[in-house]
DNA sequence: CCAAAAATATGACGATCGTCATATTGGGTC
DNA sequence: GACCCAATATGACGATCGTCATATTTTTGG
């Protein structure tokens, strides 16, 4: 419980809050420590003394973006709850909302970024490994106590895939139809349940 | 319709095999031109005799792993339908393979580079488009008639998504185990209706 | 207000990137 | 077997990469 964060613990925070926007815009390849600095108002010489590699950043960037998506995807279910929705329709609606489709940088990590995962660096690797299973978790929640065990591992992967054909396809016609026939094949399945 | 080819279009096809390999195993940022000239064991000097830039050569190559991919998967499921699988499970048993798992370079390119797509210069994201709607009625051939329209786009994501997750959570336990419950779900659910 | 310390900026290093001009090779033809 | 031309190799360019040593600025404590 850190009572006045310092200077430096500030700048530590206004990078990595930049980074994790920046991984999910570009990509883990796509943006370099040079970027980030300039993009938080730095100059990028000074960089180590924040992290002790490239890596150690993305790391914990990834861990920034996860849960930065996680309130972000909380605060709309929370809504849409308050509405009378139920908490898995609340989630598939927000997750597969043509918001998400159109916000990548603000949006879920594992989904803007699951096919880069697996050739990350091993710190990487498993800083995403726990990303992923906290969305599996969290689908699992909003499913009844009854369902098959392997429902969630379907529906977050149908969530993750949905969301990245959408955007593959672009934020038209195109990609929105297929965002809204995954919202109407979810519900669909699960309705009814709880 | 060519009657010999030349030894220039051998070598240039050489270069696509290669790189058609390359960014499902590296990515399109995770590959360069250097990089594919070695592998396809020549030298990066040669390289703009066959290509007019880097980006035209992801282009082709992309277009090439499509086509590879989509003739192993006929390959894979002409044989489950010898065995008496319907086409609908030859396919999910082809695609949710624990072989098409850790056969990456060799697997479909929409799962490979699925969130690198957005990111890609228009030529290679038309390109990398066009794939995903090639998937998309490829998954819908194998639906029975009177199956609804959006039930296609709906097992296209949730095949991407599961393989991507899996491989996100590695070849072992866990990655399978999530392919499992995707295979056993989405036969589960189109069961009985062809 | 001045000195000590912390935080950021400057600038450079070797490596690698896409691209291209030029040199060298090698196979096919008289 | 010599020649020509297509095909590939060599080498270099400017730019950018991650990293770090060092200088400068800014904040803090007396």
């Amino acid at each position: 419980m850190e009572i006045a964060a310092s200077r430096k613990a500030l700048t530590h925070e206004r990078i990595l809050d930049t980074a994790a926007r920046a991984i999910r815009r570009a990509g883990f390849q796509g943006v370099g420590v040079a970027d980030i600095m300039k993009e938080a108002g730095l100059t990028h010489g000074g960089f180590y003394a924040h992290f002790a590699s490239r890596d150690a950043l993305l790391v914990e960037a990834l861990d920034l973006a996860g849960r930065q998506s996680a309130d972000r995807l909380t605060r709309g279910t929370a809504v849409r709850e308050a509405r009378g929705a139920s908490p898995f329709r609340a989630l598939i609606e927000g997750y597969l909302s043509e918001r998400h489709l159109s916000d990548t940088e603000g949006g879920c990590a594992v989904a803007a970024l699951a096919s880069e995962i697996p050739r990350q660096a091993p710190e990487v690797r498993t800083a995403a490994t726990q990303r992923v299973r906290k969305l599996l978790n969290r689908v699992n929640d909003t499913l009844p106590a009854g369902t098959g065990a392997g429902t969630a591992a379907a529906v977050a992967s149908q969530m993750v895939g949905a969301l990245q054909l959408a955007r593959a396809l672009g934020n038209n016609t195109e990609g929105r139809a297929l965002l809204a026939a995954n919202r109407s094949t979810l519900l669909a399945q699960h309705e009814g349940r709880h």
